[in-house]
RNA sequence: GGGUCGUUAGCUCAGUUGGUCAGAGCGUCUGGUUUACACCCAGAAGGUCGGGGGUUCGAGCCCCUCACGACCCACCA
């Protein structure tokens, strides 16, 4: 870092070529030294503007949709900065779960044996890894502590280059107040929220079947699950009557033939009446079920008359719950097909299911279809289809149906009453307000579809643990009843290395004794808690009275289903409140051919790359032109013309700051006095500007960082292209306005460069501030936001509109030049300039500078009838000499 | 099957309560080395606003309908 780096305001002087090299790299270690964007905590509510930023899952690289939507929401906190905000902008990383876990086991080449030891001086068989994942047979198992050390230090390596990017971009993030989902304040915050949410019988256990990973081992709640489609086929199945007659049923699944509970028609279906109440016995199998009436069994689809299966789908489960019939569960928690099954009673049957036992699910399938083929059992042939199946997000294989002890927390999806929990949360959607405002349809669309609790435990070991323990009887099972809880102050635990009170570590799994919940939390029940983290609900009482409820909630619209709904429900049953008052929801990046940005494309285009090529200026650029919740495409060349802007903005400042200094506004408003801007040009361009203003801030209140920009960007061209143009005969004094226009014209241009360079800091931070530093005091970003009434005040009531008359003259002139094909500095010897009347007034009053501009001797200006401005009677000079070219 | 969003110049997109709203930038073409900027400047060409109905004195803008695209949801026998 040079010395001026460090002392800002030690650099007066303007460079003779700007640049926007470096200026991330200098601007970042000022802001960083002199902790510009740290929040004061000397402060109260209302001073406030806090965030509850996203927390960037720690495991991989960051692609270009995080730059994106984080430099949006940092164009809106930059805003309530200025507008003298205390800002309160943390950011977290979400380093907890399943992904660090297959990050780790791919960087390290090891995988988690819980039943291994410790083993202090395990050194990893490789570093820096693939990313490819490598095959679980190479990997090397290590002992639960060892994996999650090794997840810890990947996870720490892995965050402080997400912070370089982060920095690089500009975002005015708090660096203090970072915090990890899994650190012991994590650990203890989450802990502590599910021993309250289990006091209030928010949290509850329950044996029930649920949605199974078998890749993973772990159940899988509704929020992480997805749909997709793929090949079956229909199978016609004969099962028989007592009389010997068939029935047939169309089933997908036929493997899970021996898992056969029952079978089911509609009630009110003519042709199985005579079955209701009877039993049919299973092919292959010889087991006898019933066959019942239910009306959630549709007469139109397949045979009429279904299966029932522990569990082939959900559907399953609602006849198993309802009907009360018996669990025959075939698939274990590893997809393979268990064993036993004891409610095969016939030899044939017993010696039909032991050709399926240990089988996965693919090739049991294959097999039960070749043994009723070979039966004669199978009716015809399987009849082949495309059908949505529900996988885990992250997973390869279906998901299955097991049953199994978990975790569940109340998020309405049981409680669909009056006034109920449900009706609660969709209350709370209504009050948060949504940017944009029709995101809130998926937020409702998502509560009123959620078909139960959430299921918060999975079967993993990177995570935050369960904080209980359960007692285990005099005879040696556990009482899952008897759930034993630590104290508060002792979070976080880990009861699988703490002792309960009261306990002692030799009574851990014996009668009498007592044994740990061997499961952790879902990732985004500790997510779910980010404002909490952040906030300092469990450690610093003090300040989350400050910064809680948030202001804003910034995050892509493919989470709303999980971390802002997740979100709103912890902070419904936790504090009674909504969490935030905003939420502004981005868009996903796509490709240029419109799909969602892959990760192989993601990879190629490193954000970091990006913003060495383009400037970060120039990719901030490219996300504040995107408007909110819009799925935008990746486009460098918006990033260009970012750049472009960034580069105007140091070139336009060195310029308009050339012509000499105009005296100090007396009342330390404006950059310049206003009392000297008497020209009706300039007035009028301040009246411009003016209106500008209103609209950017108009714009930023309801938090539209684009359209502010939208609104800027062109004025600013026109500032540079024909406002400089124009006046910078006059502001070098070679003017008939002499002096005084001169001063006119240094003192506008001041106070329009001063005022642009505020509003564009929220978007191009670091050319501002570079500008800034040439000759202003402090940051650009601490400044206050610009307000128009000054402005208005130095307009003296010009009309704005004569800066637009003035343009569309200047056009028509050099028009003349671009058609004759000559030189811009080719001199007009005459030419008429005909416009309507109130265009005339105009460019009566700024006649001096069109002639300059033109470098034209003679100009008459005339009513027209038309609503355009046109030219007549033109006298073209002779074009400049060229200056011969300098053939080196 | 239900829901949400989108379909405006070759491309990326503005167009906020219906009345200069047919726009911007990029790209293209034609010119210009103008000591702030060639990472530049000037000028020009380009669209019956997805299709079809309707409401209205008047419709990218409101209503209906269809098509296409994207996403979310849905009990997958």
């Amino acid at each position: 870092m040079t010395d001026t780096a460090s002392r800002p305001d030690a650099q007066t002087s303007i460079p003779d070529r700007p640049s926007l090299e470096g200026l991330e790299e200098k601007w970042d270690g000022v802001w960083s030294a002199q902790q510009l964007y740290a929040f004061d905590e000397n402060t109260t509510r209302d001073q406030v503007f806090s965030v509850d930023t996203p927390p960037p899952t720690a495991s991989g690289s960051l692609h270009i949709g995080h730059v994106f939507g984080y430099s949006q929401a940092d164009m809106i906190v930059r805003y309530q900065r200025m507008r003298g905000k205390n800002c309160f902008y943390p950011l977290g990383w979400d380093d907890n779960g399943l992904p660090t876990e297959r990050r780790a086991q791919n960087y390290y080449g090891v995988r988690c044996d819980p039943s291994l030891p410790y083993d202090p001086d395990f050194t990893p068989p490789i570093e820096g890894g693939s990313n490819k994942s490598s095959k679980a047979a190479n990997q090397i198992p290590v002992s639960r502590r060892n994996f999650i050390e090794l997840c810890e230090q990947l996870t720490t390596l892995d965050e402080k280059s997400f912070e370089e990017v982060f920095r690089t971009l500009g975002l005015s993030v708090d660096w203090n107040h970072s915090y990890q989902t899994i650190n012991a304040h994590s650990r203890a915050t989450s802990q502590r929220a599910f021993l309250e949410n289990l006091e209030a019988g928010q949290a509850y256990q329950s044996e029930a079947p649920t949605m199974w990973d078998v890749t993973y081992r772990t159940a899988v709640a509704q929020a992480e699950q997805e749909d997709r489609e793929r090949d079956a086929a229909y199978h016609r199945i004969r099962f028989t009557r007592p009389d010997g007659s068939p029935v047939i049923i169309e089933t997908t699944r036929p493997e899970l033939l021996p898992a056969c509970v029952a079978l089911v028609a509609h009630p009110e279906d003519e042709r199985y009446q005579d079955l209701f109440g009877t039993t049919v016995t299973s092919p292959l199998f010889g087991v006898e079920v019933p066959v019942k009436a239910h009306p959630l069994a549709q007469a139109d689809k397949g045979a009429g008359i279904a299966m029932i299966c522990t569990f082939g789908d959900s559907t399953d489960v609602i006849w198993w719950r309802e009907l009360e019939l018996p669990t025959r569960s075939v698939v274990g928690r590893d997809g393979r097909f268990l064993p036993e099954a004891p409610w095969i009673t016939s030899p044939e049957g017993q010696a039909a299911y032991a050709e399926l036992a240990g089988l996965t699910v693919f090739s049991a399938q294959k097999r039960v279809v070749e043994m009723v083929t070979e039966s004669g059992d199978l009716d015809g042939e399987p009849k082949k289809i495309t059908h949505p199946v529900k996988f885990y997000e992250n997973g390869d294989k279906p998901l299955e149906y097991v049953t199994s002890r978990q975790w569940y927390l109340t998020n309405g999806g049981r409680d669909s009453s009056e006034g109920g929990l449900r009706d609660a949360l969709i209350a709370r959607g209504s009050e948060l307000t949504w940017h944009p405002a029709y995101m809130e349809s998926r937020y409702r669309n998502w509560v009123e579809g959620l078909s139960g609790d959430w299921l918060i435990s999975r079967q993993r070991f990177y995570g935050v643990p369960f904080p209980v323990w359960y007692a285990v009887g005099a005879d040696g099972e556990t009482d899952y009843d008897t759930v034993i809880t630590p104290d508060v102050a002792d979070l976080p635990i880990d009861p699988t290395i703490d002792v309960p009170k009261g306990f002692t570590e030799e009574q851990r799994g014996q009668a009498g004794g007592f044994v740990a919940d061997p499961d952790i939390l879902d990732t985004w029940a500790t997510s779910s808690l980010s404002p909490q983290l952040a906030g300092g609900w469990n450690s610093d009482p003090e300040l989350f009275e400050k910064v809680y409820p948030m202001d804003l909630r910034p995050q892509g619209h493919d989470i709303i289903r999980t971390w802002l709904f997740s979100t709103i429900v912890r902070s419904h049953l936790q504090q009674d409140a909504l969490p935030w008052k905003h939420a502004s929801i981005n868009g996903w990046i796509l490709d240029p051919d419109r799909k969602k940005m892959s990760k192989s494309k993601g990879n190629v285009v490193t954000p970091i790359g990006l913003l060495q090529q383009h400037g970060s200026d120039g990719v901030r650029y490219w996300a504040g032109r995107a408007r909110q919740g819009v799925d935008t495409a990746f486009d460098e060349g918006q990033m260009k013309i970012g750049r472009r802007l960034a580069i105007k903005i140091l070139n336009a400042s060195k310029f308009a700051l050339g012509f000499g200094e105009a005296p100090a506004d007396p009342a330390g408003r404006l950059a310049a006095d206003p009392a000297v801007v008497t020209d009706p040009l300039d007035r009028a361009l301040l009246a411009q500007l003016a209106d500008v203003i209103d609209q950017a801030t108009t714009a930023f209140e309801d938090m539209d960082y684009a359209r502010a920009l939208e609104v800027t960007e062109p004025f600013f061209w026109a500032f540079c292209d024909d406002y400089i143009e124009l006046v910078k005969e006059r502001a070098h004094g070679n003017s008939p306005a002499g002096e005084a226009g001169a001063a006119s014209a240094r003192a506008a241009l001041a106070i329009a460069l001063e005022v642009l360079l505020r509003l564009f800091a929220p978007v191009v931070v670091f050319a501002t501030e570079e500008v800034w530093s040439w000759w202003r005091g402090g940051s650009v970003h601490t400044q206050a936001w610009p307000v128009s009434a000054p402005l208005r005040e130095a307009a003296q009531g010009q009309d704005a509109a004569l800066v637009d008359s003035v343009a569309q003259a200047a056009i028509v002139v050099r028009r003349i030049k671009s058609d004759a094909k000559v030189s811009q500095k080719t001199p007009i010897l005459a030419v008429t300039v005909v416009a309507p009347e109130a265009a005339l007034a105009h460019l009566e009053a700024a006649s001096a500078d069109l002639t300059a501009l033109g470098r034209i001797e003679k100009l008459e200006l005339v009513t027209g009838e038309g609503e355009e401005i046109s030219t007549r009677d033109v006298e073209l000079g002779e074009p400049p000499v060229k200056q011969p070219r300098d053939k080196g």
